[in-house]
DNA sequence: CGCTTCTATGTTAGCGCTGTCATAGTGCGG
DNA sequence: CCGCACTATGACAGCGCTAACATAGAAGCG
């Protein structure tokens, strides 16, 4: 066999490359000095390192104990642009410190796992706008696949989104209709079937506690739920108070506190979510109310922390995890998008706990 | 305004080899298509897209329409390659639900907005094995740029990484020598500093619970720091519990109703982070115990909810934020490596909360 | 023993974009 | 008017890799 095929021009010259001896691991290495030092074809390599087509046992140690000498780390920009394929899963979710997103991607993570996909993450800090710009900017990484929490876009991402052709999973939330798939639960029920739960315990005057509605519209829809529910049983809430920042446990705590400070006494409070319900159970403490007995709690999501405290909330649990992992199963196991937009519902469950 | 324009051309000539005339990828619109319909030429789109070079406003306005138009994407794959140059940092940090390295990574992106770089995260889950693929990985997408939580690495993914010539910043840590630059503070002297405090404070039986010590390399040192700072006052630990899982608030709780249930009883517990001593709380609270009289609780990190507790808890704040941003400024402002490695220390600073 | 079927490897042709150098057009001073 | 410095645009050659199509032996087979 010919030994000394230069299919390529050489690079000959007094760069920092040396011969195809020593092992010198260097940025620069490409799959044709792996073949030379192989004395194979760079198709060959190319074969072998992705275990792609046949090869001779001899022929693949030579290849494999070249890539060490040299320190070959594959291109993929060029991987990819070459088969049209990044191997990528594009992934938008609105924060990364409130806990419940890098729960989701955990899901998603646990889904991708052995499957050589890689996701990419972007944060849009529930700004659409950023949003716009990280639909744009994940696109053009050719992913295989997009997951994007929520239904919220603006109009130009939408289009590029639906104009990708690309499979997306729209997350969180299945209120509305997909694009393509949604996975997740309905907030709108999920908060309706709050009310009927407490108002099955006997509580009738309804305070709530929130936070930012234009960032977290899901939180919004869990509150309009709740309304649903007193109003079918003709009440409705008798205090509210929100914040115009972000969920925290700080903001819960002197959001209840301020609701408690001025007008109507209720006798159950319905929180945003667990962090914002958390502060609430916090506040308690401190000014000597025990729940349920003084004042009833109820959060939204069962986090952890809700369920360590030494009272443990009362919330509903939502299938973060689940909901990551289904999405992106989904979308892996049919790379084409369906005639019809698909609904997985991943469902909730009460958390009955001890504040309410 | 998502109207239904003819975006995509449709290209028949379905046959294998249908010339070099008309590109029909399935789904793509190339640079080809929106110079084609602008009347231009492929690297003047290229160029007008990118803000490079001179360009007539007639011919811009031209180009961008197309642009609009088509829907064009432009192909990141193909960019990098061409200009071997992919605009991409790769980070790689041990958890997502540990809040730290979420305020890390808002770090690392306040410092990337308007660079026209992109993040890409890995998650290794404490896992050096997981952590050398996640290097070889993201390498591959030739990153302009590195950030890897922690010195502890396999040597392969050392190897990776020195050979790679991109600047790698190793954070969270400054305990050792780093590749290139290290950005963080020292966790060994946290202990200690820790240990000095509460000694100035009075206590004298101190107990210390833990995680996994495997997993969390750092914890281990803040200990080590503080048996350190023992040791100078002739003290030792008078008691430990430490769990082989990771921190959690939940295992915080645990742990020191183990650590109390058996042994001397300490008039301080030291916790190797905030989570675990929010645990902490949460058990006196549950078994009528209140900090600091009955006895003294102390954490790591400053998170939120410590400070949001009805006793606030007594701990030391990390700058994460400031270490992530630091880290990537340092990065993006010198594109080669440094002769000497550097290290940065983002430093420290007590919170004497109410718990200690 | 001629012919099909594998197996192992090579050759060719781009993937979509950008760096580099070349080429027209333009205003302007001397 | 010529040369000069620009400005605006284009032609061309790859970046590093892989799909698709060869090719050449080695079996398999009736």
């Amino acid at each position: 066999m010919p030994v000394t095929k230069s299919t390529k021009l050489k690079r000959e010259g007094a760069g920092p490359r040396s011969g195809t001896r020593l092992p010198e691991r260097r940025q620069g290495v490409t799959l044709a000095d792996v073949a030379r030092l192989a004395e194979v074809s760079e198709i060959t390599v190319s074969r072998i390192l992705r275990n792609h087509g046949p090869a001779a046992p001899a022929t693949r140690d030579r290849v494999l104990a070249a890539v060490r000498e040299t320190g070959y780390v594959p291109n993929r920009l060029a991987g990819g642009l070459a088969s049209s394929g990044s191997q990528l899963v594009g992934v938008i979710v609105p924060s990364l410190t409130n806990i419940v997103f890098p729960e989701v991607l955990g899901g998603i993570r646990a889904a991708l796992d052995g499957s050589g996909f890689q996701a990419v993450i972007g944060v849009s800090d529930y700004d659409l706008a950023i949003e716009e710009e990280l639909v744009a900017s994940l696109l053009a990484w050719r992913p295989e696949a997009m997951v994007i929490a929520g239904f919220d876009h603006t109009p130009a991402a939408r289009a590029m989104l639906e104009g990708s052709g690309v499979r997306i999973a729209e997350i969180m939330e299945i209120d509305s209709t997909p694009i393509d798939l949604a996975v997740g639960h309905s907030h709108v029920q999920a908060g309706f079937d709050t009310g009927q739960y407490l108002l099955g315990r006997g509580y009738r005057r309804f305070g709530y506690v929130g936070h930012d509605w234009n960032a977290d519209r899901r939180a919004r829809l869990r509150h309009d739920g709740l309304v649903a529910a007193l109003a079918s049983a003709g009440l409705s809430l008798v205090t509210t108070q929100r914040t115009e920042g972000p969920s925290s446990v700080a903001a819960g705590r002197e959001q209840l506190a301020a609701l408690l400070a001025q007008g109507p006494k209720p006798d159950v409070v319905v929180f945003s979510n667990d962090d914002m319900a958390t502060g609430g159970v916090f506040h308690c403490m401190a000014a000597g109310l025990v729940p349920p007995r003084d004042l009833a709690l109820f959060g939204f999501n069962g986090l952890d922390i809700g369920q360590a405290l030494p009272t443990p909330l009362s919330t509903m649990r939502s299938n973060r995890f689940l909901t990551g992992r289904t999405a992106v199963e989904m979308l892996l196991a049919q790379r084409t998008r369906p005639p019809q937009p698909q609904v997985i519902d991943t469902g909730y469950e009460i958390l009955p706990g001890a504040t309410a």
